[in-house]
DNA sequence: AAATTTGTTAACCAAGTGGTTAAACCATTT
DNA sequence: AAATGGTTTAACCACTTGGTTAACAAATTT
Protein backbone atom coordinates (compact mmCIF):
# COMPACT_ATOMS: atom_id res chain seq x y z
CA UNK A 1 0.00 0.00 0.00
CA UNK A 2 2.50 2.21 1.19
CA UNK A 3 4.80 0.83 -0.77
CA UNK A 4 6.86 4.01 -2.24
CA UNK A 5 10.09 2.70 -4.02
CA UNK A 6 9.79 5.48 -6.08
CA UNK A 7 12.39 8.25 -5.78
CA UNK A 8 10.12 11.43 -4.58
CA UNK A 9 8.80 12.90 -8.62
CA UNK A 10 7.30 16.23 -7.11
CA UNK A 11 10.26 18.10 -9.16
CA UNK A 12 9.62 16.14 -12.48
CA UNK A 13 5.87 16.72 -12.34
CA UNK A 14 6.54 20.19 -11.48
CA UNK A 15 8.87 20.27 -14.77
CA UNK A 16 6.41 18.35 -16.88
CA UNK A 17 3.51 20.68 -16.09
CA UNK A 18 5.44 23.83 -16.47
CA UNK A 19 7.12 22.61 -19.74
CA UNK A 20 3.71 21.86 -20.95
CA UNK A 21 2.22 25.14 -20.36
CA UNK A 22 5.33 27.38 -21.77
CA UNK A 23 5.25 24.77 -24.86
CA UNK A 24 1.61 25.40 -25.55
CA UNK A 25 2.21 29.18 -25.07
CA UNK A 26 5.41 29.86 -27.05
CA UNK A 27 5.28 26.60 -28.87
CA UNK A 28 8.71 24.30 -29.16
CA UNK A 29 10.60 27.41 -30.98
CA UNK A 30 9.54 30.26 -28.41
CA UNK A 31 9.54 28.48 -25.32
CA UNK A 32 12.69 29.55 -22.56
CA UNK A 33 14.53 26.95 -21.00
CA UNK A 34 14.71 29.58 -18.38
CA UNK A 35 11.16 30.32 -18.24
CA UNK A 36 10.07 26.56 -17.93
CA UNK A 37 12.26 26.47 -15.24
CA UNK A 38 10.87 29.92 -13.59
CA UNK A 39 7.64 28.45 -14.04
CA UNK A 40 8.45 25.16 -12.34
CA UNK A 41 10.43 27.30 -9.25
CA UNK A 42 13.78 25.57 -10.27
CA UNK A 43 16.96 25.70 -10.91
CA UNK A 44 17.49 25.96 -15.15
CA UNK A 45 20.47 23.05 -14.16
CA UNK A 46 17.78 21.25 -12.59
CA UNK A 47 15.80 21.26 -15.90
CA UNK A 48 19.06 19.44 -17.61
CA UNK A 49 19.81 17.14 -14.54
CA UNK A 50 16.08 15.79 -15.16
CA UNK A 51 15.96 15.86 -19.20
CA UNK A 52 19.23 15.95 -21.11
CA UNK A 53 18.03 19.05 -23.34
CA UNK A 54 15.36 20.83 -24.57
CA UNK A 55 14.12 18.44 -27.91
CA UNK A 56 14.27 15.71 -25.39
CA UNK A 57 11.57 17.37 -23.26
CA UNK A 58 9.31 18.43 -25.76
CA UNK A 59 9.38 15.14 -26.97
CA UNK A 60 8.63 13.85 -23.87
CA UNK A 61 5.67 16.44 -23.76
CA UNK A 62 4.48 15.94 -27.36
CA UNK A 63 4.32 12.41 -26.47
CA UNK A 64 2.38 12.78 -23.16
CA UNK A 65 -0.06 15.05 -25.24
CA UNK A 66 -0.25 12.44 -28.21
CA UNK A 67 -0.76 9.31 -26.31
CA UNK A 68 -3.56 10.72 -24.46
CA UNK A 69 -5.35 11.38 -27.94
CA UNK A 70 -4.47 8.63 -30.61
CA UNK A 71 -5.16 5.38 -29.29
CA UNK A 72 -8.43 6.50 -27.84
CA UNK A 73 -9.55 7.82 -31.98
CA UNK A 74 -7.59 4.52 -33.28
CA UNK A 75 -10.11 2.29 -31.24
CA UNK A 76 -13.14 4.48 -32.14
CA UNK A 77 -11.73 3.71 -36.14
CA UNK A 78 -11.17 0.50 -35.62
CA UNK A 79 -14.24 -0.56 -33.59
CA UNK A 80 -16.53 -2.60 -35.47
CA UNK A 81 -19.84 -1.08 -35.05
CA UNK A 82 -22.50 0.48 -37.64
CA UNK A 83 -21.47 3.47 -39.38
CA UNK A 84 -24.13 6.11 -38.04
CA UNK A 85 -23.02 4.54 -34.03
CA UNK A 86 -19.24 4.85 -35.30
CA UNK A 87 -19.93 8.68 -36.01
CA UNK A 88 -21.69 9.28 -33.06
CA UNK A 89 -18.68 8.25 -30.92
CA UNK A 90 -16.33 9.78 -33.24
CA UNK A 91 -17.95 13.04 -32.08
CA UNK A 92 -19.11 11.86 -28.45
CA UNK A 93 -15.30 10.75 -27.63
CA UNK A 94 -13.37 12.87 -29.23
CA UNK A 95 -14.85 16.55 -28.14
CA UNK A 96 -14.70 15.00 -24.95
CA UNK A 97 -11.02 14.18 -24.59
CA UNK A 98 -10.34 17.21 -26.59
CA UNK A 99 -12.49 19.42 -23.87
CA UNK A 100 -10.38 18.54 -21.21
CA UNK A 101 -7.31 19.80 -23.26
CA UNK A 102 -8.34 21.96 -25.66
CA UNK A 103 -4.76 23.20 -26.29
CA UNK A 104 -3.66 19.75 -27.68
CA UNK A 105 -4.90 20.26 -31.86
CA UNK A 106 -3.37 24.04 -32.26
CA UNK A 107 -0.23 22.06 -30.51
CA UNK A 108 -0.45 18.79 -32.91
CA UNK A 109 -0.49 20.81 -36.05
CA UNK A 110 2.02 22.73 -35.25
CA UNK A 111 4.25 20.18 -34.83
CA UNK A 112 3.53 18.15 -37.55
CA UNK A 113 3.64 21.70 -40.00
CA UNK A 114 7.36 22.02 -38.79
CA UNK A 115 8.67 18.65 -39.29
CA UNK A 116 5.68 16.39 -41.07
CA UNK A 117 7.83 13.18 -42.07
CA UNK A 118 9.80 13.61 -38.24
CA UNK A 119 5.96 13.45 -36.73
CA UNK A 120 4.87 10.23 -38.60
CA UNK A 121 7.74 8.58 -37.50
CA UNK A 122 7.69 9.36 -33.95
CA UNK A 123 4.12 8.99 -33.39
CA UNK A 124 3.98 5.45 -35.92
CA UNK A 125 7.23 4.48 -33.92
CA UNK A 126 5.57 4.76 -30.38
CA UNK A 127 1.65 4.11 -30.89
CA UNK A 128 0.60 3.91 -34.79
CA UNK A 129 -1.59 6.76 -36.04
CA UNK A 130 -5.04 6.60 -36.28
CA UNK A 131 -6.16 4.48 -39.43
CA UNK A 132 -9.69 5.61 -40.96
CA UNK A 133 -9.97 3.12 -43.51
CA UNK A 134 -12.14 0.78 -41.55
CA UNK A 135 -14.79 4.29 -41.57
CA UNK A 136 -14.15 5.00 -45.12
CA UNK A 137 -15.18 1.30 -46.15
CA UNK A 138 -18.09 1.43 -43.96
CA UNK A 139 -19.30 4.68 -45.95
CA UNK A 140 -18.66 2.97 -49.26
CA UNK A 141 -20.96 -0.26 -48.22
CA UNK A 142 -23.64 2.24 -46.83
CA UNK A 143 -24.11 4.00 -50.35
CA UNK A 144 -24.06 0.80 -52.43
CA UNK A 145 -26.85 -1.04 -49.82
CA UNK A 146 -28.42 2.38 -50.55
CA UNK A 147 -29.09 3.54 -46.95
CA UNK A 148 -27.12 6.80 -47.50
CA UNK A 149 -26.97 9.45 -50.18
CA UNK A 150 -23.78 9.30 -52.68
CA UNK A 151 -20.91 11.06 -51.22
CA UNK A 152 -17.35 10.84 -50.97
CA UNK A 153 -15.66 9.11 -47.91
CA UNK A 154 -12.97 11.05 -48.15
CA UNK A 155 -15.21 14.44 -47.83
CA UNK A 156 -17.41 13.04 -45.50
CA UNK A 157 -14.43 12.10 -43.13
CA UNK A 158 -12.97 15.26 -43.73
CA UNK A 159 -15.85 17.06 -42.51
CA UNK A 160 -16.25 15.14 -39.54
CA UNK A 161 -12.79 15.39 -38.84
CA UNK A 162 -13.66 19.51 -39.29
CA UNK A 163 -16.33 20.10 -37.33
CA UNK A 164 -15.07 18.20 -34.22
CA UNK A 165 -11.41 19.78 -34.58
CA UNK A 166 -12.06 22.96 -35.47
CA UNK A 167 -13.37 25.05 -33.08
CA UNK A 168 -10.87 24.13 -30.78
CA UNK A 169 -8.30 25.24 -32.86
CA UNK A 170 -10.29 28.59 -33.26
CA UNK A 171 -10.90 28.76 -29.61
CA UNK A 172 -9.25 31.41 -28.72
CA UNK A 173 -11.00 33.75 -31.78
CA UNK A 174 -14.06 32.41 -30.87
CA UNK A 175 -13.30 33.12 -27.18
CA UNK A 176 -12.17 37.05 -28.30
CA UNK A 177 -14.96 37.53 -30.96
CA UNK A 178 -18.45 36.07 -29.99
CA UNK A 179 -17.28 37.31 -26.09
CA UNK A 180 -17.05 34.14 -24.73
CA UNK A 181 -15.95 32.59 -21.27
CA UNK A 182 -14.55 29.29 -20.42
CA UNK A 183 -17.73 28.16 -19.34
CA UNK A 184 -19.91 28.84 -22.16
CA UNK A 185 -17.45 27.13 -24.42
CA UNK A 186 -17.54 24.29 -22.77
CA UNK A 187 -21.33 24.42 -22.81
CA UNK A 188 -21.34 24.66 -26.85
CA UNK A 189 -18.84 21.88 -27.18
CA UNK A 190 -20.73 20.20 -24.87
CA UNK A 191 -23.78 20.27 -27.22
CA UNK A 192 -21.80 20.03 -30.06
CA UNK A 193 -21.61 16.09 -28.94
CA UNK A 194 -24.58 15.43 -30.49
CA UNK A 195 -25.41 18.19 -32.66
CA UNK A 196 -22.32 17.55 -35.19
CA UNK A 197 -23.50 13.84 -34.98
CA UNK A 198 -27.01 14.51 -36.15
CA UNK A 199 -25.90 17.22 -38.60
CA UNK A 200 -24.08 14.89 -40.70
CA UNK A 201 -26.65 12.08 -40.54
CA UNK A 202 -29.09 14.32 -41.03
CA UNK A 203 -26.99 15.33 -44.31
CA UNK A 204 -26.21 11.86 -45.65
CA UNK A 205 -29.26 9.62 -45.20
CA UNK A 206 -31.96 8.66 -47.70
CA UNK B 1 11.68 26.78 -65.14
CA UNK B 2 13.68 29.69 -63.61
CA UNK B 3 12.56 32.36 -66.00
CA UNK B 4 13.03 35.31 -63.55
CA UNK B 5 15.93 35.83 -62.32
CA UNK B 6 14.59 38.99 -59.61
CA UNK B 7 17.20 41.60 -60.22
CA UNK B 8 14.21 43.94 -61.04
CA UNK B 9 12.44 43.02 -58.32
CA UNK B 10 13.30 45.69 -55.84
CA UNK B 11 14.70 45.03 -52.41
CA UNK B 12 12.23 45.72 -50.47
CA UNK B 13 9.81 42.99 -52.48
CA UNK B 14 12.92 40.53 -52.31
CA UNK B 15 12.35 40.77 -47.79
CA UNK B 16 8.90 40.51 -47.81
CA UNK B 17 8.89 37.16 -50.08
CA UNK B 18 11.78 35.88 -47.84
CA UNK B 19 10.26 37.01 -44.58
CA UNK B 20 6.59 35.31 -45.62
CA UNK B 21 8.65 32.17 -46.10
CA UNK B 22 10.32 32.30 -42.93
CA UNK B 23 7.49 33.22 -41.00
CA UNK B 24 5.69 30.89 -42.36
CA UNK B 25 7.98 27.96 -42.18
CA UNK B 26 9.25 28.88 -38.23
CA UNK B 27 6.39 31.06 -37.08
CA UNK B 28 7.22 34.55 -35.59
CA UNK B 29 9.27 33.37 -32.53
CA UNK B 30 11.40 30.56 -34.61
CA UNK B 31 12.27 33.02 -37.27
CA UNK B 32 15.72 34.22 -37.33
CA UNK B 33 16.61 37.76 -38.90
CA UNK B 34 19.80 35.80 -40.38
CA UNK B 35 17.26 33.49 -42.21
CA UNK B 36 15.71 36.22 -43.66
CA UNK B 37 18.16 37.93 -45.37
CA UNK B 38 19.88 34.69 -46.49
CA UNK B 39 16.52 33.96 -47.78
CA UNK B 40 16.33 37.46 -49.45
CA UNK B 41 19.81 37.54 -50.54
CA UNK B 42 20.93 40.50 -48.92
CA UNK B 43 23.03 41.76 -45.55
CA UNK B 44 21.11 41.75 -42.37
CA UNK B 45 21.88 45.19 -41.92
CA UNK B 46 20.13 45.83 -44.73
CA UNK B 47 16.55 44.27 -43.40
CA UNK B 48 16.70 47.04 -40.36
CA UNK B 49 17.17 49.60 -43.04
CA UNK B 50 13.85 48.79 -44.45
CA UNK B 51 12.13 47.50 -41.53
CA UNK B 52 13.53 48.86 -38.26
CA UNK B 53 12.81 45.34 -36.15
CA UNK B 54 11.43 42.13 -36.23
CA UNK B 55 8.00 42.65 -34.82
CA UNK B 56 7.49 45.33 -37.41
CA UNK B 57 8.77 43.31 -40.16
CA UNK B 58 5.83 40.80 -38.81
CA UNK B 59 3.14 43.10 -38.64
CA UNK B 60 3.79 44.20 -42.04
CA UNK B 61 3.63 40.27 -43.39
CA UNK B 62 0.82 39.75 -41.10
CA UNK B 63 -1.43 42.26 -41.93
CA UNK B 64 -0.91 41.63 -45.65
CA UNK B 65 -1.75 38.35 -44.85
CA UNK B 66 -5.00 39.08 -43.31
CA UNK B 67 -5.59 42.30 -45.64
CA UNK B 68 -6.17 39.85 -48.51
CA UNK B 69 -8.41 37.63 -46.39
CA UNK B 70 -10.88 39.53 -44.05
CA UNK B 71 -12.11 42.07 -46.69
CA UNK B 72 -13.79 39.42 -48.81
CA UNK B 73 -15.01 37.04 -46.02
CA UNK B 74 -16.42 40.35 -44.34
CA UNK B 75 -18.37 41.16 -47.94
CA UNK B 76 -19.72 37.69 -48.10
CA UNK B 77 -21.33 37.80 -44.68
CA UNK B 78 -22.51 41.35 -45.36
CA UNK B 79 -24.22 40.55 -48.79
CA UNK B 80 -27.84 40.32 -49.09
CA UNK B 81 -28.43 37.17 -50.58
CA UNK B 82 -31.19 34.46 -49.32
CA UNK B 83 -29.31 32.15 -46.67
CA UNK B 84 -28.40 29.20 -49.41
CA UNK B 85 -26.58 31.49 -51.83
CA UNK B 86 -24.78 32.76 -48.75
CA UNK B 87 -24.06 28.86 -47.69
CA UNK B 88 -22.71 28.47 -51.46
CA UNK B 89 -20.80 31.35 -51.96
CA UNK B 90 -18.74 31.33 -48.38
CA UNK B 91 -17.61 28.02 -49.37
CA UNK B 92 -17.35 28.91 -52.99
CA UNK B 93 -14.99 31.95 -52.34
CA UNK B 94 -13.48 30.82 -49.19
CA UNK B 95 -11.48 27.58 -50.41
CA UNK B 96 -10.81 29.28 -53.55
CA UNK B 97 -8.77 32.46 -51.87
CA UNK B 98 -6.75 30.11 -49.18
CA UNK B 99 -6.35 27.72 -52.06
CA UNK B 100 -3.78 29.98 -53.46
CA UNK B 101 -2.09 30.76 -49.74
CA UNK B 102 -2.94 27.54 -47.68
CA UNK B 103 -0.49 28.22 -45.27
CA UNK B 104 -2.73 31.38 -44.06
CA UNK B 105 -5.17 29.50 -41.81
CA UNK B 106 -2.69 28.41 -39.44
CA UNK B 107 -0.56 31.09 -39.48
CA UNK B 108 -3.46 33.41 -38.33
CA UNK B 109 -4.83 30.87 -35.69
CA UNK B 110 -0.95 30.91 -34.46
CA UNK B 111 -1.17 34.45 -33.76
CA UNK B 112 -4.89 35.07 -32.62
CA UNK B 113 -3.46 31.95 -29.56
CA UNK B 114 0.34 33.89 -29.02
CA UNK B 115 -1.83 37.52 -28.32
CA UNK B 116 -5.84 37.01 -28.91
CA UNK B 117 -6.31 40.95 -27.92
CA UNK B 118 -3.67 42.12 -29.52
CA UNK B 119 -4.69 40.34 -32.68
CA UNK B 120 -8.06 41.93 -32.47
CA UNK B 121 -7.21 45.26 -31.75
CA UNK B 122 -4.55 45.32 -34.80
CA UNK B 123 -7.03 44.04 -36.87
CA UNK B 124 -10.31 45.79 -36.35
CA UNK B 125 -7.80 48.93 -36.18
CA UNK B 126 -6.90 48.02 -40.07
CA UNK B 127 -10.03 46.51 -41.48
CA UNK B 128 -12.64 45.47 -39.42
CA UNK B 129 -13.25 41.57 -38.99
CA UNK B 130 -15.42 39.90 -40.49
CA UNK B 131 -18.73 39.56 -38.34
CA UNK B 132 -21.68 36.74 -39.08
CA UNK B 133 -24.26 38.69 -37.64
CA UNK B 134 -26.34 39.00 -40.88
CA UNK B 135 -25.75 35.43 -41.53
CA UNK B 136 -27.01 34.30 -37.71
CA UNK B 137 -29.76 36.36 -38.47
CA UNK B 138 -30.95 34.93 -41.85
CA UNK B 139 -30.30 31.65 -40.13
CA UNK B 140 -33.23 32.09 -37.92
CA UNK B 141 -35.67 34.05 -40.03
CA UNK B 142 -35.32 30.88 -42.30
CA UNK B 143 -36.18 28.59 -39.22
CA UNK B 144 -39.30 30.86 -38.06
CA UNK B 145 -40.08 30.59 -41.51
CA UNK B 146 -40.19 26.79 -41.98
CA UNK B 147 -38.00 26.55 -44.75
CA UNK B 148 -35.20 24.80 -42.63
CA UNK B 149 -34.81 22.66 -39.62
CA UNK B 150 -34.33 23.90 -36.25
CA UNK B 151 -30.92 24.48 -35.50
CA UNK B 152 -28.64 26.54 -33.45
CA UNK B 153 -27.50 29.21 -35.60
CA UNK B 154 -24.03 29.58 -33.89
CA UNK B 155 -23.54 25.93 -34.57
CA UNK B 156 -24.43 26.13 -38.26
CA UNK B 157 -21.94 28.72 -38.35
CA UNK B 158 -19.67 26.75 -36.95
CA UNK B 159 -19.85 23.82 -39.20
CA UNK B 160 -19.62 26.49 -41.92
CA UNK B 161 -16.24 27.35 -40.96
CA UNK B 162 -14.91 24.59 -40.05
CA UNK B 163 -15.46 22.25 -43.18
CA UNK B 164 -14.48 25.22 -45.26
CA UNK B 165 -11.24 26.20 -43.20
CA UNK B 166 -10.20 22.95 -40.96
CA UNK B 167 -8.47 20.88 -44.05
CA UNK B 168 -6.16 23.71 -44.67
CA UNK B 169 -5.01 23.62 -41.34
CA UNK B 170 -4.77 20.03 -41.53
CA UNK B 171 -2.73 20.04 -44.53
CA UNK B 172 0.80 18.96 -44.02
CA UNK B 173 -0.86 15.76 -41.76
CA UNK B 174 -3.20 14.88 -44.96
CA UNK B 175 -0.34 14.88 -47.58
CA UNK B 176 1.78 13.15 -45.29
CA UNK B 177 -0.76 10.87 -44.24
CA UNK B 178 -2.84 9.89 -47.32
CA UNK B 179 0.26 10.40 -49.62
CA UNK B 180 -1.23 12.97 -51.38
CA UNK B 181 0.72 15.60 -53.59
CA UNK B 182 -0.31 19.23 -53.63
CA UNK B 183 -2.47 18.94 -57.15
CA UNK B 184 -4.23 15.91 -55.36
CA UNK B 185 -5.05 18.57 -52.41
CA UNK B 186 -5.79 21.21 -55.10
CA UNK B 187 -8.36 19.21 -57.02
CA UNK B 188 -9.97 17.48 -53.27
CA UNK B 189 -10.46 21.36 -52.15
CA UNK B 190 -11.60 22.39 -55.63
CA UNK B 191 -14.50 19.66 -55.35
CA UNK B 192 -14.86 20.66 -51.98
CA UNK B 193 -16.70 24.06 -52.71
CA UNK B 194 -19.66 22.42 -53.93
CA UNK B 195 -19.71 19.16 -51.86
CA UNK B 196 -19.69 21.12 -48.54
CA UNK B 197 -22.37 23.42 -49.46
CA UNK B 198 -24.67 20.57 -50.76
CA UNK B 199 -23.63 18.52 -47.62
CA UNK B 200 -24.72 21.83 -45.11
CA UNK B 201 -27.97 23.01 -47.31
CA UNK B 202 -28.67 18.69 -47.21
CA UNK B 203 -28.45 18.62 -43.55
CA UNK B 204 -30.72 21.54 -43.05
CA UNK B 205 -33.34 21.89 -45.52
CA UNK B 206 -36.25 20.39 -44.98
C1' DA C 1 31.55 67.35 -61.30
C1' DA C 2 30.79 68.32 -56.61
C1' DA C 3 27.60 67.67 -53.01
C1' DT C 4 24.04 65.18 -51.04
C1' DT C 5 21.02 61.63 -50.35
C1' DT C 6 19.90 56.73 -50.60
C1' DG C 7 21.23 51.87 -50.58
C1' DT C 8 24.44 48.33 -48.93
C1' DT C 9 27.95 46.10 -46.38
C1' DA C 10 31.40 44.05 -42.78
C1' DA C 11 32.33 44.33 -38.27
C1' DC C 12 30.71 44.81 -34.00
C1' DC C 13 27.93 44.65 -29.44
C1' DA C 14 25.00 43.73 -25.48
C1' DA C 15 21.69 40.62 -24.15
C1' DG C 16 20.17 36.40 -24.34
C1' DT C 17 20.45 31.21 -25.49
C1' DG C 18 21.00 26.15 -24.34
C1' DG C 19 23.94 23.69 -21.83
C1' DT C 20 27.96 22.50 -18.25
C1' DT C 21 30.56 22.47 -13.97
C1' DA C 22 31.84 22.05 -9.39
C1' DA C 23 30.43 22.56 -5.19
C1' DA C 24 26.86 22.22 -1.76
C1' DC C 25 22.73 20.09 0.27
C1' DC C 26 20.19 16.39 2.41
C1' DA C 27 18.25 11.98 3.50
C1' DT C 28 19.89 7.21 4.14
C1' DT C 29 23.18 3.71 5.11
C1' DT C 30 27.29 2.23 7.23
C1' DA D 1 29.58 10.49 12.78
C1' DA D 2 31.45 9.39 8.58
C1' DA D 3 30.41 7.89 4.02
C1' DT D 4 27.22 7.46 0.40
C1' DG D 5 24.62 8.95 -3.52
C1' DG D 6 20.86 11.22 -5.42
C1' DT D 7 19.20 16.20 -5.67
C1' DT D 8 19.81 21.31 -6.16
C1' DT D 9 22.22 25.52 -6.89
C1' DA D 10 25.30 29.68 -8.39
C1' DA D 11 28.48 30.64 -11.53
C1' DC D 12 30.03 29.96 -15.74
C1' DC D 13 30.76 29.11 -21.04
C1' DA D 14 30.43 29.02 -25.96
C1' DC D 15 27.43 30.47 -29.16
C1' DT D 16 23.33 32.79 -31.20
C1' DT D 17 20.20 36.52 -31.17
C1' DG D 18 18.31 41.15 -32.65
C1' DG D 19 20.05 45.29 -33.45
C1' DT D 20 23.83 49.15 -34.29
C1' DT D 21 27.77 51.50 -36.26
C1' DA D 22 30.71 53.49 -39.45
C1' DA D 23 32.39 53.25 -43.71
C1' DC D 24 31.53 52.69 -48.48
C1' DA D 25 29.01 52.53 -53.08
C1' DA D 26 25.50 54.13 -56.14
C1' DA D 27 22.12 57.27 -57.46
C1' DT D 28 20.26 61.89 -57.49
C1' DT D 29 20.46 66.75 -56.97
C1' DT D 30 22.83 70.87 -57.14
Amino acid sequence: MAKVIQKDKSTEEKILAAAKNVFIRQGMMGARMQDIADEAGINKALLHYYFRNKEQLFDVIFMQAAGQLFPRIRMIFESDVPLFEMIERFCEDYIEIISANTYLPLFVFNEINRDPAGFMKKINGAMGFPKPELFLQKIEKEIKKGTIKKISPLQLLLNLLSMCIFPFVAKPLLLVNLQLDEMQFRAIMDQRKKDVARFIIDSIKK
